[in-house]
RNA sequence: CCAGCCGGCCGGACAGCCGCGCCCUGCAAUGCCGAAAGGUGGCGGGAUGAGGAAAGUCCGGGCUCCACGGAAACACGGUGCCGGGUAACAUCCGGCGGGGGAGACCCCAGGGAAAGUGCCACAGAAAGAAAACCGCCCCGCCAGCAUUCCGGUCCAUUUUGAUCCGGACCUGAAUGCCGGCGGGGUAAGGGUGAAAGGGUGGGGUAAGAGCCCACCGCAUUGCCGGCAACGGCAAUGGCAGGGUAAACCCCACCGGGAGCAAGACCGAAUAGGGAUGACGCGGGGCGCAAGCUCCAGCCCGUUUCCGGGUGGGUCAUCCGGGUAGGUUGCUAGAGGCAGGAUGCAAAUCCUGCCCCAGAGGAAUGGCUGUCACGCCCGUCAUCUCGAUGGCGGGUGAUACAGAACCCGGCUUACAGGCCGGCUGGCGCU
C-alpha cells in the first residue's frame, strides 16, 4: 500500500519572514478576526497556517483563548476548504474570545471558501470525498 | 454565639467524544524539504503536561561570556539598632528601642545634628548663641476725674451755743482710679506656627524666671545584668546651641560589566579580517638594503608612577572566523515528600522514598453531560421580621491569572472556601 497522500492536512507557519510575506496577500475582514492569504507559488503542496493576536487584545490568557478557540474552528471545519499551495493568516480580534463557537466557525468557514473558482471548488469537493474513505 | 487578631492550606470535581506538545516504543517506507548542518512526515500503543502568585522584573544568587598587570588615591552605587540563620540578600528568625490599640496584636529608611555647609515656606515680635506684639510689674513725666488738705481772691452771711461743715474761682500737695508718652524688668499668660531654649505642682518675687524645692524627664559618672543593641539602681549636675541626614555630608560595611536574544557547536552567498607578493611609509637614529631601535599618537574607568598592547594605505592569490539558517544550552535541582535529631525560631544535619512541563509565532485545548459552588428570580415553611432552610428555573472563559535557563525572597492581583491558635464581649452550666 502506498503512503496516503491524499490528506495532507494543514502545515504551520513558524517563521517571521513567512508571515511577513502573508501580508502582502488578499484581506479578507470577519467579525471576530482578518483572514490574510497568499497563494506561495508552491503548487500542490499543502496549506499552512498562521495565528496573530496582537498585546492590544488582551493578556496572555486571553490571548492563548482566543488563538485555541480560532485554531479548533479551523481543524474541525473550516481547514477543509483551504487550496493547496496557499498560505493563511488569522490575526485574532477580541471579540473571538466570547463569541459563540458556531458563529465564530461559520464565519471562518465563510472567509475562507469565499472566492473559490469553479475548478478549485471541484477539485476541493475531491479532497473531501478521498479523505473521508 | 458575636466582634476581632494571627498563621497555614485549597482555589472546581468526575465522565464522554474530537484534538495538541514532549518523551518512550511497534509497524511500514527509506519517502519529502535542504548545498550542507539538519528538519519533517504515514498507521498504531504507552507515559506525561502551568501557578500560588507562573505576573511585576524590585533585590539576592547559581550558570555563562566579556573585562580583569600592580599599588595608592578618587569617583560612582548600595546597605545602615543588636545577635542569629543563609550560597547570598533590602528577605527571614529571635531580641532591643520608639509609636498605636481595651486586648490578641500591628507599624517603624531605627548610625552620626558639640566636623562643617544649607534649609525651616505661610503665619508670627522672634526660626537659633534669639526676641518683646499684646499682657504683667517698677520708675519718671503729662492730662482728666474723685476724696482730703494748705494758701489766696471775690460774694454772701453773722446774737450765742449745741455737733466737723456758707458758696464760687485760682494755685499747690497727698492718695486712689482711668488714659497717654518715655525708660527699664519679665518669659508665667495670650496670640502665630509642624516646631518658641525641659514638664507638673509649690515656694518665692514688684512682676517673673531652675531663682529655690518635690516628682518626672535629661546629661555625666559609677555599679550591676546582658555576647550585644540596651536595661536597672545610685550619686552628681540645675539643664547644657531646636528640627531636618528619603538636603549635601561624615562614619562603618559591601560592590567589576552584561545577560539564555548569555554562551557552545555545525554552517551558503555578499561585505569585512589575517598571511604572502607588488606599488612604497607620522618623526628621529644605525644600515647599501632587508631590518633593528627610540619617540609622538591611540587603548587598558579617571589621575599619578611603573608596566603592557597597538603603531600605515591600494591591488592580486590563499586561509581561517562569521551572517542567514540549524543544533545545543534545556532541566536531577541551594529538588520534593515522610520520619528523626538539634535549636525559642529562621534553619541545619541524618535516614528513607520519589522523578515532578520542557515549548520555541510558543503545547497543556474545544464541545457536551452530571455534581458541587456562587449570583439572580419564583414559590413554600419557620420564626428573634429579617434571615435561614426546602423545591424549581436561569446564569457562570467560574477569581486573579499562562511556565520561556534555574533557584531564594519581596511587591502587586485574587470569586469563593477550609483548618488551627489567640483576644474581647454576651449567654448557659
Amino acid at each position: 500500500m502506498p503512503p496516503n497522500r491524499l490528506s495532507p492536512g494543514i502545515g504551520r507557519l513558524k517563521r517571521r519572514s513567512e508571515f511577513l510575506a502573508v501580508r502582502k496577500g488578499e484581506r479578507r475582514k470577519g467579525p471576530f478576526f482578518l483572514l490574510e492569504v497568499l497563494d506561495r507559488g508552491a503548487g500542490d503542496a499543502r496549506p499552512r497556517v498562521g495565528y496573530t493576536v496582537t498585546k492590544r487584545q488582551g493578556n496572555a490568557v486571553e490571548r492563548n483563548r482566543i488563538r485555541r478557540r480560532l485554531r479548533e474552528a479551523i481543524r474541525l471545519h473550516a481547514g477543509f476548504d483551504m487550496k493547496r499551495g496557499h498560505d493563511y493568516v488569522v490575526v485574532g480580534r477580541r471579540d473571538a474570545l466570547t463569541a459563540p463557537f458556531a458563529e465564530l466557525t461559520k464565519s471562518l468557514v465563510a472567509r475562507i471558501g469565499r472566492p473559490a473558482a469553479d475548478a478549485n471548488r471541484q477539485r476541493r469537493v475531491s479532497t473531501k470525498d478521498n479523505r473521508t474513505e
